[in-house]
DNA sequence: ATTATAGTTGAACAAGTATTCAACTGTCAA
DNA sequence: TTGACAGTTGAATACTTGTTCAACTATAAT
């Protein structure tokens, strides 16, 4: 009852369509992936923490992360198309802060994960 | 590395180690952001998705997103080694499921986040 | 107007990474 | 033992990306 089909395919086609039929549509998926893009890499998620306590301008970031006012805002404007954070010109300052308030909430789920498995 | 006297650094010195105070340690956020960047992949993002529903083989996995075994194979095996999933060999097939229930919350935060904003 | 500080931007470089390819191991059946 | 299928692995390639550097704009004060 041989076939030159791939065996798996065929013994494992139910699962696949189970599982296709129940996944979140391709675009949700791909902004999903998006998003977790941006939030993957080290500076942007120091941005982020920093701006779930507290609205900062970009020269207060530099400090706070102790890099250039330059790295910081390319960063920023990254976060900023993405509609994570927001800006608002106070004089000679930009003051950004978080747009969403389900940043802060998918950021403690992670730290939470983090924290626990250390343990 | 702005500069020794900057004004914005003695205006908003306060924030900086106000906020600086309140952020998650260094290392937790180091896991943090390598979590968020390993999840911010739409490969591996797929594979979690579909994991979060059933154990699949990495055939099925295969078949279910359109790729070659060693692409996928290559992606478990990151999502392995930062103990996201599991595997458990059966017969020929090596079968993968999800090693943590945090991570079905964090994708569902997620995904909330992206269908709202769509709105 | 001039000067100083805050912030942005584009190009370039360096470092990282996802997929492909080919060769390999492991399991099972004939 | 041989052949077939499931899965893994290392090297190579093509692509992405974070930071730096230098030049730029914007605002405010002298």
């Amino acid at each position: 009852m041989s076939s030159r089909n791939n065996e798996c395919e065929i013994i494992h086609a139910g699962i696949v369509e189970i599982v296709r039929a129940k996944m979140y549509a391709e675009p949700v998926l791909a902004e999903v992936s998006a998003l977790f893009k941006i939030m993957g890499d080290s500076t942007r998620c120091n941005i982020l923490c920093a701006l779930s306590q507290h609205e900062m301008c970009v020269c207060a970031l530099a400090v706070l992360l102790n890099m250039t006012k330059s790295a910081i805002s390319h960063q920023l404007r990254i976060l900023r198309e993405a509609n994570l954070v927001r800006s608002r010109r106070e004089g000679k300052n930009v003051f950004y802060s978080l747009d969403d308030d389900h940043v802060r909430d998918i950021f403690g789920k992670a730290a939470e994960h983090v924290i626990e498995k250390k343990k």
